[in-house]
DNA sequence: AGTGAGATACTACCATGGCATAAGGCTGCG
DNA sequence: CGCAGCCTTATGCCATGGTAGTATCTCACT
């Protein structure tokens, strides 16, 4: 999880500073640190950070590009309301492309791909029986990402993170509870034996089942809490 | 040497001036005017553009993350060069996102929709019996921004816009002669059909088919022209 | 002649300052 | 009392200067 708003951003100076910055400021959208439709000043935010105001400018811009921020010239920017459109549409886009690469990495699985899905299914199960979401989250991640990237793939994983951030911040709204957990790992693992005995069918039906559990909140979700829905 | 780059390419000062360098910088790079491999200087391009070095560095970012450009931290900046396994990749992350999208636009497809693309067709008809590709290659972007925008999501369209830079590229490099682009047409004019009577299977095979009319060059090009390719 | 170390010249990177523009409040008039 | 127009204030946008880092070139040394 990212530092809290009032604290600790500890930024590298090593490292690009924009990157940086980029990734601290999406993090804290998605884990809703910044709300929706709360202003963001560039000035501000330099001043918080300690940096100036070119690399904030340099990583709005690119929150921007994936729609988690919403800039309007000469008047200000605004981390961009939930719409349930655009979820959806995002909802859309990654299951067309996860679908289509998992696909592809059980026509072909390499040994270094069925070794790192293993493995990352077992921590799956131990942190899911921990029962903390924020130890979890991070494996769900790699799991996903092993799948692109170990397929030689590593372009599709940039664009599901793309659009999987409006995807993100919806499913920060609902805390999954232990069941929940198990649930997933289930799938993750359903899908990784379809990849092992290398069943195209069978993995791209696993990973669309196993995106669909996403959309199921999302409604409910925009029932009960209808202020920050666009 | 002029303060403005080679003639044509000139900018607009009241319209936000980073978006457009972004924009003919990638239309240089696609069209080869800027070669593979070529170094780009943020203060040469500035010069040249008769603009300051920040909007450069701001476009520079927007191509990097297409990997059109290549950016070495505190070295330099280069067009990347065309490497095939990214435009391969390129090409199969394209086929799944429009695939899809070209399925949903047959499942319900809107009166405008239907209305745009056939008038779409009827121009690109005409353009191909003039034969001029410079004047069909706008059509058939249309066509493609159409299915995706007139089915009501837009940022497919962005996504497949980012992936599609390194197709272009190599498109570039074959022009096509008047009976390519009446096949091309052709093809067009089956994917409309197919959305027009509904029919989502048909829609997605069409699509597909003819998004792999681009791959059938790439190969021969690899082979004729070494020395561009990575 | 070959090699290594240092100076140099180049790069992208970040900081800062001035600018134009648009929203919102205030004032004066009807 | 209501509305229209100005003005203040805040914003993002662009220009420019300084900094740190890397490759190359030079020259001394082996």
């Amino acid at each position: 999880m990212p530092p809290t708003a009032a604290a600790g951003y500890e930024l590298d100076p090593k490292l690009p500073i924009g990157a940086q910055v980029y990734g601290l400021l999406k993090r804290m959208i998605i884990g809703l640190v910044f709300k929706p439709n709360e202003a963001l000043s560039e000035k501000e935010l330099a001043l918080r950070l300690g940096v100036s105001r070119t690399p904030v400018r340099e990583a709005l811009i690119r929150l921007a590009e994936e729609t988690l921020v919403d800039v309007f010239p000469q008047r200000g920017t605004i981390v961009s309301p939930i719409r349930v459109a655009e979820v959806m549409e995002a909802q859309f886009l990654r299951e067309a492309l996860e679908a289509a690469v998992t696909r592809r990495a059980a026509e072909q699985p390499s040994a270094a791909l069925i070794r790192d899905l293993s493995r990352l299914i077992d921590d799956q199960h131990h942190a899911a029986n921990a029962g903390r979401p924020e130890d979890y989250m991070p494996l769900d991640e790699a799991f996903h990402r092993t799948i692109s990237e170990g397929t030689g793939m590593p372009r599709s994983w940039r664009l599901i993170q793309g659009v999987k951030g409006q995807m993100d911040r919806v499913r920060f709204l609902s805390l999954p509870n232990k069941a929940h957990l198990l649930l997933l790992t289930e799938q993750h693992a359903e899908i990784f034996k379809a990849i092992e005995t290398q069943d195209p069918d069978r993995a791209e039906a696993a990973m669309r089942h196993h995106l669909k559990e996403v959309l199921k909140t999302i409604h409910e979700l925009a029932a009960e809490m209808p202020a920050i829905f666009a």
